[in-house]
DNA sequence: TAGTATTGCTACATAAAATGTAGCAATCAT
DNA sequence: ATGATTGCTACATTTTATGTAGCAATACTA
């Protein structure tokens, strides 16, 4: 299990830029789902699979585990919740749900099974 | 291969809520790694290739194809680029950059083989 | 306090995704 | 016309994720 992290080996940078460690670490299956999930309050492991509609205990277990590594989440006595760290992440991460509604959302609705392309001046 | 857009069931949304279809995709190896990449201009196929270090040609054409697809990149003469969207969302991700370089690497810097716990408050 | 429910996992088999290497057809430069 | 470069595809192997079962530990209830 490679933890990625500032200064070390990760995917697109072999020495490990923390920009690159980041989308390495965001990048895997439900790791920025968890993390906006958590924004709403601290969540129970199992809260957190329901709420992942079809997420494997293990791959939770191991994303949570990662999360923590990189101290982006913290084990709580309510369960998971975001750090300080985690927070500020989500603040960035958050612009991103407006943006999907209003914006990139609206670039599927003309869209034909035959690909019609998009108006790029939206 | 599922091509995670607005309205189509995704990983955390069966409804396809816009922000889940676009965690999803973005959610895939070196989905952010190219659109980052590309920021800096069009690149060719092998030109990404080596920029992206140890992603396979496989993949690289497969995320691709779904990058086209979810209107962020483009073809042109020049190879691949951004598109208007593309840009937009690159503008959201960038200060993943500053962010990860000034305040995330910082917690890693006194921790010990030991797991020492970082200072949350900074 | 004995029984029941819930939680936080682990084990393990299967399926899907990513890697690594080879190579080929199409275009480009000489 | 020849050689280099580009944009892939094929395919075998490895790594990740899924799906289901279930178990030990705690919390809740009668």
């Amino acid at each position: 299990m490679i933890l990625p992290k500032p200064g070390v080996a990760v995917r697109g940078s072999k020495t490990g830029q923390p920009v690159m460690a980041l989308l390495d670490l965001l990048g895997r299956s439900w790791a920025m789902g968890i993390i906006w999930h958590l924004n709403e309050g601290p969540s129970t492991f199992r809260r957190l699979q329901q709420y992942c509609e079809s997420i494997s205990p293990t791959t939770l277990n191991k994303r949570l585990k990662e999360l923590v590594h990189a101290h982006l989440i913290v084990r709580t006595k309510d369960g998971y919740s975001l750090s300080e760290y985690g927070k500020q992440l989500f603040e960035l991460l958050e612009p991103m749900g407006f943006w999907a509604r209003h914006t990139w959302a609206s670039c599927f609705n003309e869209e034909s099974e035959t690909n019609t392309v998009c108006n790029e001046k939206n």
